[in-house]
DNA sequence: CCCAGGTTATACGATTGCGTACAAGGTGAG
DNA sequence: CTCACCTTGTACGCAATCGTATAACCTGGG
């Protein structure tokens, strides 16, 4: 048989890319194919149209933002408060997740499957900070007060431009870090 | 003379309403003529091209987002905890600022000059929590930390879809917004 | 009451993007 | 080596949108 030149992981993979840079709407088949250095001839082949494309984009963003994340935090690191710092970083450092999880935030805001997708992964993602606080704080008010403060912290400062004078954002963060985790002042770096 | 009958603020107005529910890529000179009950004609004889209004349309969320809100909380609320809370209440409760901010928000990661026209609103308002939060906390550290995370909460909530059970999100806000001001639980409601 | 002015509708060409149809092309099995 | 089959290129029709040009149309001042 004829060999497979683009395969469906090429078109998903580049699309999560488009998605990062520009948005949902920058998604768009012709231009995805130049990038690939083919034009849409195969992708109709593959998928039904934009919309399986974007499904399957969601997919792969979905499994890689929780399920491989969480299992890794899990295995990597037994200290409760050293798993939510390593959540965070995993997700929110790095040219890869990071600006995804953004797009698809701000993409969630008017489509309600991509909302629906955003809060399962959230809800996994909140547990595990939950589940970190929970070993060091008995009120289960304040523990999802402060989880909720975490998660936060780690979203809204991805969409915030304010300057620290004299600081830099992540000296900010790390003492911030340690008031929510209920660490003395400087334990450690982000 | 004729009468102006689509003046140039109905546009700006009606743009922004469009960006507030579809982002600036949903801008669309022809789709706004088709909700202000016109085409396109009138348009061009205020703006030079689509760009113009897109200015104008920041220009005019910038002063009411600041100046606006800053004046009236100054004027309304002595009590600098309370400050920081009418001022999330104002920005972010309501279906006019709040989504206008968050679509500014998405759209200053494409492009440097709506960033920095946020980063210039972002400063104002954190400004604004520092003030507060200094009132009532000596160390200059913890003041920008509890300034950032009070900001954080305000903007990362909009973006966070995760649910919190047997409370609702409001319920949690209050209590982190408490833990924030280094306030007993309890205080108020959001 | 009528005209000058600004305001609006309409029509146009250009561009971009979707999804379809079909022809051209390459690859591996036989 | 050859052919079948999968992949890709090309061309098409359709729709949305931009910005321009120009004619029709109000409205208020004289």
């Amino acid at each position: 048989m004829g060999a497979l030149r683009t395969p469906r992981e090429k078109w998903v993979e580049e699309g999560l890319r488009v998605l990062a840079a520009g948005g949902a709407e920058a998604v768009r088949v012709e231009a995805l194919a130049k990038r690939l250095g083919v034009t849409k001839g195969g992708f109709y082949g593959y998928f039904a149209d934009r919309d399986a494309l974007l499904g399957e984009m969601l997919d792969t963003w979905e499994r890689e933002a929780t399920d491989d994340v969480i299992e890794r935090v899990e295995r990597e690191y037994p200290d409760p408060r050293e798993r939510v710092r390593a959540a965070g970083r995993l997700t929110f450092s790095g040219d890869w997740l990071r600006p995804i999880d953004l797009a698809v935030r701000d993409w969630a805001r008017r489509d309600d499957a991509v909302a629906a997708r955003l809060r399962r992964v959230d809800n996994k993602r909140i547990q595990l900070a939950r589940d970190a606080i929970g070993t060091f704080c008995d009120d289960p008010d304040e523990v999802e007060a402060r989880s909720l403060l975490a998660f936060c912290a780690a979203i809204g400062s991805q969409f915030l431009a304010a300057d620290h004078p004299g600081r830099s954002r992540a000296e900010v963060l790390a003492r911030a870090t340690d008031l929510l985790l209920k660490l003395p002042p400087g334990s450690t770096a982000v």
